[in-house]
DNA sequence: AGGGTGGGAGAACGATAGTTCTCGTGTGTT
DNA sequence: AACACACGAGAACTATCGTTCTCCCACCCT
């Protein structure tokens, strides 16, 4: 323990180690990526690399539960700063999913992509990626609450976003956002008109 | 050519492969699955295999395309199958989804999987999601266009559907196929209450 | 009946990946 | 000044996988 192992300077190297990982992770695949490539494109040696994370599974588990909380953060800092009344933070959201897809390297949901390769094999990969999601889904119920709209449109709403999660990701475009949010509009609307039955 | 050889046990074959490569594939993800697995499963030797599909990457190729085809059939024919007028053909898919959500070894859309785990490095499975995908919007377009219901009306309804697929993959229940029914629903009314505008 | 051919089982081969080990070096301490 | 330790670079080890090869048996035709 001379220099460079200050708690502080390991917090770091662990940051660095997980940036890239999550770069090459989303990128490419979880499978496709190996140890070594974490390792160069980290700078950061094997050695190093297994004394942060014992094994890739607790490297891969470390970056689902970074970007779960990235990604929600995100997410609700940017309805936060959405101007208006509360229903208008709810379509914010699909602003944000338009941002988001827009990025030049988006490849879909991380969780969808981690789920459908590792899911079957990997329990804890499972479990993540249902823990985003209801992560997700419980904040849009927030929202729903808070506009004074029905509870059932917060799992409507979300199925909107996750559609078009996958579908900019396959078809490559962020119109998927756009056709999200005009949807979510007229859902809103009819549970407004009529506020108990529709559902 | 002796015995063994006709065309037909050929095609035979090929459909036992097929078979054992789909459950495999899409029960655990491709990359999990080795061709030793395949061929366990298939009662089919590695040679003949090989003699049949050249590599991995052309037996993953056949999987999607036929599963493409099989799911759009199936669809296809449900849909046809439902009474009622073509609005009442729109909410059958989501009946459709209801089933096969249902199934007990159900895991989400294969090429959503295939994509998230091979997208990036394998264009062709890229491609093949994409068309996939493409085929059932255009199915869902002819349905609506059936129904005299706005073509804008068909991308939203899809997102709809895809996001159903996804969330009832990771949740684990088909509920989502009834709460997207229910939101198709009501996309469907308000398009019909005003023709033109909403949007 | 005998030989040649197709096919099956599984070994073999090369590549890759996860994980650990070795070696050399530089630095802080005595 | 010398030692001891930590660290980085990369080799090494083991397992797995895609693909091919070898060996052998059984069957069909003449």
């Amino acid at each position: 323990m001379r220099q460079g192992s200050t708690t502080l300077e390991l917090e770091a190297t662990r940051e660095r180690v997980l940036d890239a990982a999550e770069e090459l992770y989303y990128g490419r695949g979880v499978q496709a990526v190996g140890m070594d490539a974490v390792r160069t494109a980290s700078g950061v040696s094997l050695k190093r690399l297994y004394q942060l994370y014992p094994s890739k599974a607790a490297l891969v588990e470390a970056y689902l539960r970074r970007r779960d909380a990235r990604l929600l953060d995100g997410l609700a800092r940017y309805v936060e700063a959405a101007p208006g009344p509360p229903e208008e933070r709810v379509a914010a959201v699909f602003d944000w999913l338009y941002e988001w897809f827009s990025e030049p390297d988006y490849r879909g949901c991380a969780f969808i992509n981690s789920y459908g390769e590792l899911g079957a094999t990997t329990p804890e990969v499972a479990a993540a990626a249902r823990a985003h999601k209801e992560a997700f889904q419980r904040y849009l119920a927030g929202l729903v609450e808070a506009a004074d709209l029905p509870a059932a449109l917060a799992a409507q709403l979300a199925l909107l976003a996750e559609g078009a999660i996958t579908t900019a990701a396959i078809s490559g475009t962020p119109e998927p956002a756009r056709q999200a949010r005009a949807a979510a509009r007229v859902l809103m609307d009819a549970a407004r008109g009529a506020v108990g039955p529709p559902l």
